[in-house]
DNA sequence: TTTGACATCATTTTT
DNA sequence: TGATGTCAAA
């Protein structure tokens, strides 16, 4: 394959860009992904750079592992390229290598927000603080920023409400040093430590990699941005690629500056503007660009302005109903219309959500009318309660330090070792906590004795075989411990899809047993593990949360919940920046559509508990009212254009989807609104299989056919 | 000391 | 809805 085949001018330009910093400004669906393949080909087969010595960095694994089997394949060669990964999952893979040199056994744990969360509540228990001020929620998010920014005087400011807040974030600090974990930010962080600390080290790393590319730089933050700096060093190997209007991680870090400012920390940057769009109508592009214009940014100069000559296309619908049921029922009516009508299929839909919690109303409506999904986001498989508690005791056996595993499973299921216990052996904790509970022994009743000891054979077991045999352990434990009555008794209703999950569970284990990765490995993959990653090719309609459609593409979008106070989130209301990055999330929401676009909001939506409280427009609404067509189901109101809500009528299926109709027969010439002219090859129940002019065969409700 | 029943609470986004 | 905190009984 020629490594500029199929690139427009801007394209070829930046794969063959070569001899400075270069930064590739590429607006959504402008091919950047495939910029940055083309490039790693030519950096291999023109500049003669071996693969292994490329690094480059994506968003999500999902995006790398696709990138590794493309540059494979184009390549033609064999084994999968190394350096194509995450900055989360190449930074763990440094540390394993040279964990001693910043105080850590390689074989350290880590920790989820989850367990960081507990870890920090401990903490504040045991510093005896009041978890009205300090809580832990809070505190997590202040101690995550000031690791992601590199900056401390976040700890300066909490500190006038809560004094003891550096005393908390040393001890959390102890806390993970002891039980050898770490957190996600200290995985980036660490890699900053370890090169600053160490010129000799960082020289290796320098010397590994002869080029760096990094993909969805827009949302990188100031760690991630330090890493680079320091690989880099003086040379001149390294393309961002990235879009300052797509970054919606400011929360974790991110800038929208950042890219900006690339210039600055790498001198003699070329910059490269890619703003043809190859993947959306006009129609949509029109929208997008509606709505990233509105954009009270600094940088509003610089925002790319997307262009196609995929000229028109299908009208944009906005669609107010009453209640969020019929929000949901809409958007699955739709879909089946549009499957029925327009040969669609489920793989071709996606529905975004600004929350996950939207996505039970959808759900349900979906289980009703039968239509596969699946749900992208929410709870992750490795976060699920149950998988946590047998991968708690694999984890515990593979490495005695880890807290947060042991004080999950010590007294899981129910084995009468209660706070005052794990308190004893605590205070006799020197090393790990098998050492702690054997030195605190002697100190308890015969009871609690028997308990412990069960308790060390479970563990005694596992370690033994749990590397070799991982599954086979999953499953004594499970046996062991009575997992089964745990769940049945703690579940009484869904006991049965939990227990699923820890089948599948034993299979992902499985999986790692015949394909030779180690345990350790396998529990780092799990815990960096992102939503993309279950993203199955499956015929399905995908609902996902806005963040989790990042860089992903489908011929028909929804966007549901389009409600102030749910998007944008009410919690962006009082500050600017959190404002715009909404509008921005919005953006990317829109531009995830190839042909078609449907907005909806309720009147009214369901809070917790199932009370419907009455909700306001999105303010978004606003800016593109001009460009969609809008209607109102079920009652026509004052305030709809009288002829967008006619014409909705007029060319809404679902109301001619009733008609009776005589039978059809085969070889009989009929006529479809959308496919035209065709001729019937077979009958199916209901459905009728028709070649049609042009278009082809396709399987269609009879009801749609006219004479 | 531990457990389980009950009340109360809060919900963005995620590596 | 579900997760966490509080309190009295075992």
């Amino acid at each position: 394959m020629d490594i500029l085949e199929g690139l427009n001018e801007e394209q070829k330009e930046a794969v063959l860009y070569f001899g400075s910093p270069l930064l590739v400004l590429a607006g959504a669906g402008s091919g950047k992904t495939k910029v940055i393949t083309h490039k790693i080909m030519f950096l291999v087969k023109e500049v003669g750079i071996p693969l292994h010595r490329i690094l480059a960095i994506t968003f999500t694994n999902k995006a790398a592992s696709e990138m590794k089997g493309r540059v494979r394949k184009t390549l033609g060669i064999d084994e999968y390229p190394p350096w194509i990964s995450t900055f989360h999952s190449i930074s763990a893979k440094i540390l394993r290598m040279e964990a001693e040199h910043i105080g850590y056994a390689p074989d350290f744990i880590i920790y989820d927000e989850e367990d960081s969360k507990k870890t920090i509540r401990d903490v504040i228990k045991e510093l005896d603080l009041n978890t009205d001020i300090y809580k832990p929620e809070k505190i997590k998010q202040i101690i995550s920023s000031i690791k992601q920014s590199l900056d401390d005087t976040a700890l300066e400011f909490y500190s006038f409400t809560m004094p003891h807040l550096p005393k908390i974030y040393e001890k959390y600090e102890e806390h993970l040093a002891f039980s050898n974990a770490m957190d996600f930010d200290d995985l980036l962080l660490n890699v900053v430590k370890l090169f600053k600390e160490n010129q000799e080290i960082l020289k290796q790393w320098q010397n590994r990699f002869d080029y760096i590319l990094v993909d969805e730089y827009q949302d990188t933050n100031k760690v991630q941005h330090e890493i680079l700096k320091l690989i880099v060093g003086d040379r001149n190997c390294i393309t961002v690629v990235g879009d300052p209007q797509q970054c919606i991680y400011t929360w974790r870090g991110a800038n929208p500056e950042n890219i900006l400012e690339f210039e600055q920390d790498f001198p003699n940057t070329k910059i490269i503007k890619l703003e043809r769009n190859y993947r959306s109508t006009e129609k949509i592009l029109l929208v997008a660009n509606k709505v990233i214009s509105r954009t009270k940014g600094r940088w509003k100069e610089k925002v790319l302005k997307l262009w196609t000559d995929r000229k028109g296309g299908e009208d944009i619908y906005l669609l107010k109903l009453d209640t969020d049921k019929q929000e949901s029922l809409f958007i699955g009516k739709k879909i089946q219309q549009l499957i029925r009508d327009e040969g669609y299929s489920y793989s071709d839909f996606a529905v975004l959500i600004r929350m996950s919690y939207l996505s039970r109303n959808i759900e349900e409506v979906f289980v009703n009318l039968r239509i596969p999904y699946q749900i992208i986001g929410g709870v992750k498989f490795f976060e699920r309660a149950e998988v946590k508690d047998i991968l708690a005791y694999l984890r515990f056996a593979l490495q005695p330090k880890d807290t947060q595993a042991f004080k999950r499973i010590i007294n899981l299921p129910s084995r009468g070792i209660g706070e005052k216990t794990i308190q004893k052996i605590q205070s006799h904790y020197e090393s790990d906590w098998i050492q702690a509970i054997n030195d605190a022994y002697e100190t308890f009743s015969s009871k609690i004795k028997m308990r412990l000891q069960e308790f060390l054979e479970i563990i005694d077991t596992v370690r033994k075989y749990g590397n070799k045999a991982p599954s086979e352990m999953a499953k004594y434990i499970f046996d062991t411990v009575n997992y089964e009555d745990y769940l049945v008794s703690k579940y009484p209703n869904d006991w049965e899809d939990r227990i699923a999950n820890v089948q599948e569970l034993f299979n992902a284990l499985k999986e790692i047993e015949k394909s030779g990765k180690t345990f350790l490995e396998f529990l780092e993959e799990s815990s960096l593990s992102q939503a993309q990653d279950n993203l199955q090719n499956d015929n399905s309609v995908k609902i996902m949360t806005v963040h989790a459609s990042k860089g992903l593409e489908f011929p028909v979008v929804f966007i549901a919940g389009l409600e102030d106070g749910v998007f944008p989130s009410g919690r962006s209301f009082e500050d600017i920046e959190q404002m715009e990055e909404e509008r921005r999330l919005f953006y990317v929401a829109v531009t995830r559509a190839k042909e078609k676009l449907f907005m909806t909001f309720s009147k009214l939506r369901a809070g917790y508990g199932n009370q419907l409280n009455e909700t306001k427009p999105s303010r978004f609404i606003q800016d593109i009212k001009d460009h969609v067509k809008t209607f109102t189901a079920g009652k026509k109101t004052a305030k709809v254009p009288e002829k967008s809500a006619s014409a909705y009528n007029s060319s809404s299926k679902t109301q001619t989807f009733n008609r009776t109709i005589s039978d059809f027969k085969v070889g009989e010439l009929v006529k479809h609104d959308v496919f035209g002219k065709g001729v019937i090859k077979g009958i199916e129940g209901n459905k009728a299989i028709v070649i049609f002019e042009g278009v082809g065969e396709k399987k269609i409700l009879k009801d749609f056919l006219k004479r």
